[in-house]
Order: C-alpha cells, then structure tokens, then sequence
DNA sequence: TGTAGCATCTCGTCTCAGAT
DNA sequence: ATCTGAGACGAGATGCTACA
C-alpha cells in the first residue's frame, strides 16, 4: 500500500536514520536488520531523489533536505501516535497507560511522590517514568520521549503549550554543626563561605538559583558541583559548606537530617515552576488528566508543606 | 592488520492482482 | 473461494572502505 507513491513504513525508518544517523543503530532501533535498513534507506534515496545521508569517512552526515526533514517526520510520527492513543474519554478507574515525565530530583522528591499516591489511589493502572532532564529537555518533549517536562518557568520554551504549577523560594541550608555560622547569615558570610551547587547535563548548565543569584550580580564559591539535589546534603553536612536550596526541598531534608535552615541573607525573586506538553497532545484526554491532577496536587497545600510549617 | 559500518547479492517469505 | 505468478521486502553473508 502507498500513499502518495510512499510506503509510510519508510517514514519510521527515516525517522530512525535521521536521530541515528547510523545505519546499524537506526536499524536496532526499529528491530530490522542493517541490510534492511539499508535497503529502506536505498527506497527513501529514490522516493527524495537525494542522498539524505551521506558517508563522510566513518560517519553519516544529513544532507539539507535530510536536515530539513528531522523535525517535521518526528512531528508527524507523534501526531500519529497520539491519534492511535487518543480515546474520546478516559477512565482513570480502568485506564492502562504510562505517563513519562522529565524533572529536576528536586520536584521528583517535593512533588511527585503526592501525585503517584493521588494516581495510585484513582488511576490503579497508570505507571510513570521520571527522566532527568537532558542538555535540551525540549527535545525530550518533541522527540515523543516524554510526555510532560516540569521546569522553572525561565526553561518553559515557546511553541507548546504549559500551565503554571507552583511558586516556590529559596532558603540557605548549612550542617547544624557547623561553628561559623549562627540563626542568621549575613551576606558577606553567605558570600564568602564555600557553597555546594547543583549543575545539570553533560554542559553543567547552571540550576535555577546560579541563574538568579548571577543575574542580581551575585558570585558564590562552588566548592563543590552536584549533578543532583540529592547529593547535596551529605556534601553540606560535616563541613563548613553552605548550599541554597528551594524552602521545601530544604525542609525535607532538614527533618530527617542534621541541617539549619536560615533565611538567605541576599534577595533572591520567588520562582515558578511549570508543566509543559506537547501541541499534540494537548486534546487528549488522559493528558488533560494527568496535567489536572498535578495541578491540582501541587495546589493542594501537599502533606508536604503543612510538615514544613509545622517544622518552621 | 583488525574493526566498524555501509552497500550489495542471494534466497526465502509475504502480499496482491488476475485467472479459474 | 482458491490457485498462481510477479514484485516487494527482510535476513544473512560477503565485499569494500575508512580509520586507529
């Protein structure tokens, strides 16, 4: 069967080739063989009239045309997916379905655990994956590898829709035995002192507090990178060190662990974070669900928070 | 020289259109 | 409804090229 002259088969092949950029791999990718893909990538040849990729030394490189077509074939093969996985109505009583989410160890550990027991208790059948964020979490988005990334709003990026999910500020937390500091901070203690940060991605791109203690001209001493939140507790206890964190991402900690929570002796603006979803996506009604029952979790004052102002 | 990766050849299987 | 042949496609084997 053709449509327009093209096996569409061909499309999830030359999706395969254009994010590979490997024969062998792409192949593996979509369970076929290498001489099979090959041959597909022998008919897609034909069908374009252009190489789309070509061998330059060891590597396969994009043409323009093949260049051209990364974005709008994925684009296509997630609007097919979504129309076979779109049902009029969904039943979260009787629903089968996983939901992919990439986030910070932050809101996996503040947020996420309150919606997978509201999900539990209504939706038995729904699974979740949480990924970290990679270098372009966007990507994630519009590769169909995720479907919802949950960010600051600064990392929300134009072009899909989002809904705000919470606001949320920052705290300085330091080891409760630590000598050099007191109740409070001052902001030349704050600045001088050795700070624990966390970085993200094979970049290192800086997490939400550098952007904004950069952006109000402030330089801390990173004395010791995270790549996650949670390492940083057991690199601020037993020093000297400090670490500014997000106020409920501290409390967590500080209930089981042996931390001081001070106030941030700098002024830092409240933060928001966001949920973002595909354009696609955005009518499906197991989507609209998911994105109402998180909504409404992290806007229900969590079990979580009521801890926090017990504990403040 | 060994390894990685793509292209091509051969053969088996499947699909589909046309004949009966 | 069944049979048959052509064409398409995938798998395995093999050749070729680039590179360390």
């Amino acid at each position: 069967m053709r449509f327009n002259r093209l096996d569409l088969n061909l499309l999830v092949v030359l999706d395969a080739l254009l994010t590979e950029r490997n024969i062998t791999r792409a192949g593996e990718k979509i369970f076929l063989s290498q001489s099979a893909t090959s041959g597909a990538l022998g008919r897609l040849r034909e069908f374009f009239s252009d190489e789309l990729l070509v061998q330059v030394g060891r590597k396969m490189v994009l043409t323009p045309l093949g260049e051209s077509l990364v974005r709008p074939v994925r684009a296509t093969l997630i609007q097919i997916q979504t129309t076979i996985d779109m049902r009029p109505e969904f039943d979260p009583a009787v629903a089968e379905r996983k939901f992919t989410l990439v986030m910070s160890d932050y809101t996996s550990t503040v947020l996420m655990p309150d919606v997978i027991r509201a999900a539990s208790r209504d939706a038995p059948g729904i699974s979740f994956e949480i990924l970290t964020p990679s270098d372009d979490p966007l990507e994630q988005l519009e590769r169909g590898e995720a479907d919802f990334v949950l960010l600051p709003d600064h990392f929300i990026a134009q072009g899909h829709p989002s809904c705000h999910v919470f606001t949320e500020d920052f705290v300085c937390v330091c080891w409760e035995g630590n000598p050099m500091v007191g109740e409070t901070l001052s902001a030349r203690q704050y600045l001088d002192m050795g700070h624990v940060m966390v970085r993200f991605g094979s970049q290192l791109n800086p997490s939400l507090d550098e952007s904004l203690t950069k952006k109000s001209g402030i330089e801390r001493k990173a004395e010791v990178v995270s790549t996650t939140y949670a390492a940083i507790p057991h690199y601020v206890i037993g020093t000297n060190r400090i670490a500014t964190l997000q106020r409920r991402l501290a409390y967590l900690w500080a209930h089981y662990m042996p931390l001081r929570i001070l106030p941030l002796p700098v002024h830092l603006p409240k933060a928001g974070w966001s949920l973002q979803w595909h354009q696609y996506r955005d009518m499906d009604p197991a989507t609209q669900w998911m994105r109402r029952l998180i909504v409404g979790v992290a806007g229900a004052r969590p079990s979580l928070e009521r801890r926090f102002d017990e504990t403040a």
